[in-house]
DNA sequence: TTGCGTTTCATGAATGATCGTTCATAGAAT
DNA sequence: ATTCTATGAACGATCATTCATGAAACGCAA
């Protein structure tokens, strides 16, 4: 049933075992629990969803046993905060990467997709414990919120991106149309690129994007409209 | 940590008390087979990949406990037997579709489309189980082949009709990359689908789709060349 | 066809492993 | 001295799997 216990255990641990345990009670509080949430998204990025148990959270994490019920009450409860912490991070860095982008809604708009595409800054891991809570999300709800395809803050983005250049150079596609055409586009990128890393590369994914862009907005993401 | 449990057992034993057990040898085997793969996978489309246990399966099938290793041996054989099972009646699926089409390539390409985006004759378990799958190839390549975002199969198809638009107009994209845009789009939208099935418009599906493919093939589906 | 020995199937109680959680205890910070 | 933290053995529940038992279908002789 399950596979590939192999070494993980004594490996991860070595690796992480780098920061010293704080001895002031607030900070060894932070310690722990991210100490937790990080073993968490390793094993569930290795074993998947279903391969999360306690048992391996003690494996990845070093810690003891009852640090999970201490720290959060319940494993439920670490999950939750594990969602939360993957969408915040994820939030954080798709931001940064507008943020640093020329005003342009034209821009802001390749921003993002060059961000997904290229995954720079993000481990591997991190996108598979992610894309398992959202699949995860369609048989318990309580995860959907966070990590919806359709999920608020993202979507609202792209859509008023779509919405400026469709306003600059009256385009026929509604808004909504276009940002859910892009999201699920770069839905499907990401599973690909799960499904076989190896096998996936940036050049192709970033064509595949470009193509779309540039057949459904024409005067920016077209030939004549160089990309940086 | 497992939330609806519910009616389900008797509920769904009523429903498919229908077909009466056959009684030679060879017809019951297949008869029970077929049992336990529906319960496995109305199982999965309910509780998810973690949430189908032997319990479960017996709930579901009102079978004996012991049938599941009697026909299958392992739980895991049944679980590849089930994905078998799911990727056959997809497969049977879209191709009946691109049978029923005129031989043009659009027609082609746009009745696969079309059958991806109003999923008739589809349980919606059944889509639910197939993602399922997809996630668990992650971390279990076992799964890969079968139900890989780029399968043979289905890709191919694809991509030749793609590559017979591209050289009909001389499209200024690759069969490849715009092959991988399609699956991609479908992708997302199977995931929008099953994360709030409530939600989902097969309008708004078409519209996204249409638009994506107006917009690389303008010439086969543009607004000029009408759709049926 | 009927009767009968053989073979195969269906059942569910029992098993050991692993699950998530609890809690008494020892230790460290305040 | 007091309060909070960390530990891991122990617990009951549930997991997948095994297997002794009884029933049913089968092949064959009469």
């Amino acid at each position: 049933m399950e596979r590939d216990s192999s070494d993980a255990g004594s490996m991860r641990a070595a690796a992480k075992e780098s920061a010293e345990r704080p001895r002031s009670r607030g900070e060894a509080k932070a310690y722990f629990r991210a100490k937790l949430i990080d073993a968490a998204i390793e094993a569930i990025g290795r074993h998947g969803f279903s391969g999360l148990s306690v048992s391996r959270l003690v494996e990845y994490s070093g810690l003891a046993r009852g640090m999970v019920n201490l720290h959060f009450h319940r494993k439920d409860q670490l999950l939750h905060e594990v969602l939360k912490h993957l969408a915040d991070a994820y939030r954080a860095s798709w931001q940064a990467a507008i943020a640093s982008a020329p005003g342009a809604p034209a821009d802001r708009l390749w921003a993002l997709i060059e961000h997904d595409v290229v995954r720079k800054d993000h481990e591997d891991r991190t996108l598979i414990a992610w894309l398992a809570f959202r699949q995860e999300a369609i048989t318990n709800p309580s995860y959907r919120p966070l990590c919806d395809t359709r999920e608020a803050a993202f979507f609202a983005t792209v859509k008023s991106a779509c919405a400026d250049l469709i306003k600059q150079d009256g385009y026929d596609i509604k808004p909504e149309v276009a940002a859910l055409g892009i999201t699920f586009l770069l839905e499907g990128l990401w599973l690909d690129w799960a499904l076989d890393p190896e096998r996936y590369r940036p050049k192709v994914g970033r064509a595949v994007c470009e193509a779309h862009l540039a057949a459904i907005f024409p005067k920016h993401f077209g030939k004549s409209a160089k990309r940086p």
